[in-house]
DNA sequence: CCTACCGATCGGTAGG
DNA sequence: CCTACCGATCGGTAGG
């Protein structure tokens, strides 16, 4: 089901699982249209061609996650609170779907193929790593970290932190992730602690 | 040129070119064939399947990987020049194909399709973490980490590292990312120093 | 290692 | 939103 209520949506939200299972790439019109009992060609009248399909997929993605892991977080108290309930969201994220986030998955998919596609990844992952950085703008105001923190480096950090458990979580079935996920947190949160 | 000296090597260096391109999935018969100047079936005949195609090519550039990443690291001074050497050579490594680490493209490709691929990715990746968590040994029996290191903690935070690093350099295009991998690991090897 | 071929599916179009 | 269709390509096979 989607979280916004046209027939286009429900597409788009059985896309972006499908998506999600098979690669931005891999997916097709032929099974999208299977899934939604709909003629092929029936479904290709929606988006055109099969680049924009991906783009509108990609679209709604973002506005899902806006939905789900950023406007959640940014209600929680600035500071640490606002810190730690942005990493569990983005893992809720992460395991909301069978094959993972999206957003990791098409960048290292696109990386090295320039177009529409690519633009749009950049576009939002700048977005990502911007609420990112003022989340410890926010932190700073709340003097829950140090006031000189370059909070560049402290979004690049917290990015790579989560990557990191991604990756363990998802292939290495580390049972003690969760444990290794929080330590190196309280680690990064008492480097940067005023 | 492959750095095995038979026409398989040969083949099986262009695929690895091609997948890191595409993806371990995308990557065609068709294709590959005429890259190598060959008939398609006549490819086939040296691999009888797809998978096998693909499970060849993750053996290959695992081989290549312990050659360019992992040996010249533990021909360096065990300690802190064993770890700056192995974020050296990975970085390398990953700089070195169009698309990027191959590992990394098709562990998310993969990580929610069982079967002899994933299964295969998944020995790679620990056999990854332990040279990295014995990198970690190595360096508390050298005096240059503290001898009550977690090393499987060490282990998944230098992962991290190396993979936020990654990401941002794959997509991002930060003109100072350099700096702060820099940054990053200084502050690692701060956090476990002696 | 080749030619010649298989059924299935691809993205996309014509016409309604 | 549909049926019917296009040329191209897919993984794989037969037979040599």
């Amino acid at each position: 089901m989607a979280f916004e209520k046209d027939k286009k949506s429900d597409i788009l939200q059985k896309g972006l699982e499908m998506a999600s299972h098979l690669s931005l790439e891999a997916l097709t019109f032929g099974e999208l249209a299977k899934e939604m009992k709909m003629s092929k060609s029936g479904l290709f009248a929606h988006f055109q061609s099969k680049e924009n399909l991906q783009l509108e997929i990609l679209d709604y993605a973002s506005r899902y996650f806006a939905r789900e892991v950023i406007l959640p977080a940014l209600k929680e108290e600035r500071g640490i609170p606002r810190i730690r309930a942005i990493v569990d969201n983005w893992v809720s994220w992460g395991s909301k779907f069978s094959g993972g986030c999206i957003f990791v998955a098409a960048t290292t998919e696109f990386n090295d193929r320039p177009g529409k596609i690519k633009s749009r990844l950049l576009d939002q992952q700048k977005k990502w790593v911007d609420v990112l950085r003022r989340i410890g703008e926010a932190a700073i105001k709340a003097g829950d970290i140090k006031p000189d923190t370059d909070c560049e480096q402290f979004a690049f950090e917290l990015y790579s932190l989560i990557l990191g458990y991604y990756y363990y979580d998802q292939l290495i079935e580390d049972p003690k992730i969760e444990q290794r996920r929080e330590k190196a947190l309280n680690q990064f949160l008492k480097e940067y602690s005023n």
